[in-house]
DNA sequence: TATGAATGAGCGTTCATTCAT
DNA sequence: AATGAATGAACGCTCATTCAT
C-alpha cells in the first residue's frame, strides 16, 4: 500500500489482529476463486462474502467497495511478484548479464505458473477495473530493479541500458503474458521458456557486440 | 463470420443498404469510444446506442444481445488484421528470413498503432465476453500464414520450424501488447519496435547456425 | 360488430374485397396458432404477421391494436357459436323440455370440442385483455334465444323460467370449461356429457314437478 | 409448499420473522388488488413492489421471479381452499347423500364469496403462468376426500362412484366459476346457489334409483 | 462489533406502434 | 397500398451499498 493508492480504494483498515488477516485472506481467497469460477462479470460482493464465510457488511469494513477489493488482490499479488523479481535482481547483482536474463526470465516464469489459475484469474480482473495505477508502479518498480542489475553486469557495459531494459523487460512480460493466453500444452510451454531466453541471450550478444 | 460463431453470438441481419451500414459503423464506433472512455464494465446498450445516435431498439435489430456486439466489432477488427498479416506473408514468400520478421514486425506494429484507441478498446474487451473462439481461431490462422512464411526463407532452413515459429509469433504479439499497455512515448515506442526486430534477427541467427 | 364494440377496438376497415378477406383469415389464423404454441404472453403483433405471411404495416390497416385482434378473433368465435346455440333453439321450439337441454348440451359440447385447440386458445386469451363487453354480449344473446326456447316447451311450463334459465346456462357452460380445463381422456368426457344431459335432465323434472 | 412445486418457483426464504410475514402479506395483498384493478397483463413487479410499500429488491428476496410470485399466492389459496373441503367432507362422513352435496356446495361457494375480489383476480391469474401442476393437484387432493365422503353415504351405495364424483365436482365447481364470471346481483347469486343444489340432489335421485 | 434485510438505480432486452419509403 | 426499419417506454431482474438491529 504505497503512498499512490487513490484514496477511494484504501482497505478502511489494516489487518492488525490475526482474526482480522484471517478474514482478509478468507477473502482474498474467495474471490480468486469466484473470478476463476465464473469470470468477473460475474463477481458479485454478497457472493464474495458468501464464500469467504463473513457477512457482506464485514466485508466493508475492510473494503470501502467492490473496486478497491479488486485492487487490493491485485495489489498484493504484484507486491509479491515485485518482490520476487527485485530478490532475485539483487542475487544476481555482478553476474554475466546472459545468466542476467535467464534468472530473469525464470524468475517470471515460475512466479506466473506457480498458481496459473490465480495469474489468468487476475489479468482478467485488472482490465475490469481502472487498476492502471497499479500496473504503472509495478512496472517502474521493476524498471529499477531491473536497470541496476543490469548495470552491474561483470562482463559488459550497454550502450543504451535505458532502451535494452526496456526491451528486455517488455519483451519478456509481454511474452509471457501473451503465452498463458494461449493455454499451451505444458510441453510446448516449456520449450517457449528456453527459446524466449535463448532469444534474449542473442539480443544481448548482439547490442553488445 | 465464419462457420464457427457460436450462434447466439450472430448478427440479426446484415447490414445490406448504405444506411444500413452507416449504422452499423456508427454502433461500432461508439462501443469503441464507450470503451476506451469508461472501460468495459461501463460499456452498456443504452449508452451504445445514445452515442450512436440511434435508439436501443434499433441496435438490437443488429445484434441480438450486447456480446454479439462486442463479438462481432472484434470479428471485424481480427479479420482485418488477420488480412494484412497474410498479405505480408504471401509479398515476403522466398524472402531472406531476416527481412520476413522485420516486416511481421512492421505489418504488426503498424496495424495496431494505425487506431490506437482501437487497439487498446478491444484488448479491454476481449478478457470480458468469451471470445476466446475468435482469438483462437485468429491465432490459428495467423499460424498458418507465417509458419508458410518462414518454411519458404531463402536463405536458410529452419531445424524446429513450429518451435520457431511459435516463439516468434508469440513474442511480436505478446510484446506489442504489452507496449500499448504501458502507453510509451511516441519515440520510446519507435525505439522499441527497431530493438524487437534487431532481437527477433539474433534470434534466428541464433537457431540457424 | 355490433353497435357496443368500444370503437377502440374497431377493426379500421371491414374485409370487403375477397383479397381482404383472406388476409385477415391468415391473421386469426396465426394468432390462434400462437396462442396454442406459446401461449397469449408470447403472442407479439411482430409474429402474428410474419406468421401470416403479411408485414406488421398490413397489419395494422386492418386492426388498430393489439387488443383489437384478439378481441376481433374471440367476437368472430362467439358470434358463430351464438348463431348455433339460436339455431338449436329455434329448431327446439315447441320441443318437450327434456330434449331441448339434451340439444342444447349436445350443441355447445360439440362446437367446443370441434377444435378443442380454439377453445382454450380462446379461454386463456380473453382473460388476458379486457374482453368483458364480448362475453356479456355474448350471454345476453344467448339467454335471449335459450328463454325462448324453454318457454315455448310443450309438455311443461317452468314457474320461474328466469331463475331455472340462468341456472341451465350457467350450470352446462360452467362445466363444460371446466371439463376443458382438466384435459379428461376422451371416454371420460363423453361420459361426463351424458350425465350433464341426465343432471339436467333430473332438475327439470325436479322444478316441474 | 409440497415437494412437486418447481424448484424455479420455490420462494427463496419463508418469512421467519414476525415483519417478514407482514411484508410477504403486504405482496400478496397488491398482487390481488393490482390483479383486480388492471388484470394479468398489467401485472408488473415495480407496481406490486410499490403498491405493497417495499422496494423491487426485497420482493425478489422472497420470490425469485414473478411467476413465483403468482404462484405461491394461488398456493397458498388452494390450499385454504382444500382444507376446507377436506374438512366439510370429513364433518359429513356417514351422512345421507343429499346433505352432503348441499354441504359441499355451501361450502365451495362460501369459500370463493368471502373474499370475491380475491377470487376473481386469482381466477384471471391462473391462465397466465403455468399453474396448471398446482390445479392438478388441487383437483387430486379434492378428488380423494369427496370421493371417501360419497362412498360412506348412510342412505344409498353409487353404482359408478367415479363417474358420478367427477360429474359432481366438475358441475359445482365450473358453475361457481361461470357465476363468478358474471358478476350476478347478490339475490341472483344466491337463488342460483340453491338451484345447483336442488340439480345435485335431483342427480343423485335419478343415479340412485 | 457484526449482521444481512432492505434499498433502488440501473442493467439488458422486448415489442406495440409509427411512418418514410 | 404495402412494407419493415426505427422508435423508446416499459419490463423483469441484479447487485453494490447502507444501516437498524
Amino acid at each position: 500500500m504505497d503512498a499512490r493508492t487513490p484514496s477511494a480504494l484504501k482497505p478502511r483498515k489494516r489487518p492488525r489482529q490475526a482474526r482480522a488477516r484471517v478474514t482478509v485472506d478468507a477473502i482474498f481467497e474467495a474471490t480468486i476463486q469466484l473470478l476463476l469460477k465464473d469470470g468477473p462479470h460475474r463477481l458479485t460482493t454478497t457472493r464474495v462474502a458468501e464464500r469467504a464465510g463473513v457477512s457482506v457488511g464485514t466485508m466493508y469494513q475492510y473494503f470501502p467497495n467492490k473496486q478497491a477489493l479488486v485492487y487490493a488482490l491485485n495489489e498484493r499479488y504484484l507486491e509479491v511478484l515485485a518482490e520476487k523479481i527485485e530478490s532475485t535482481c539483487r542475487a544476481q547483482h555482478g553476474a554475466p548479464i546472459g545468466q542476467m536474463v535467464e534468472a530473469l526470465v525464470d524468475t517470471y516464469w515460475r512466479a506466473k505458473t506457480e498458481r496459473a489459475d490465480v495469474t489468468r484469474a487476475l489479468y482478467r480482473s485488472v482490465a475490469e477495473m481502472d487498476n492502471q495505477t497499479l500496473v504503472d508502479d509495478f512496472a517502474a518498480r521493476v524498471n529499477a530493479a531491473t536497470t541496476a542489475m543490469l548495470a552491474s553486469a561483470s562482463d559488459t557495459t550497454l550502450d543504451d541500458l535505458e532502451a535494452t531494459n526496456l526491451t528486455l523487460v517488455t519483451v519478456i512480460f509481454g511474452t509471457v503474458r501473451n503465452a498463458f493466453e494461449r493455454t499451451l500444452p505444458a510441453a510446448q510451454a516449456e520449450a517457449l521458456r528456453g527459446q524466449l531466453v535463448t532469444m534474449c541471450r542473442a539480443y544481448l550478444d548482439a547490442v553488445t557486440a
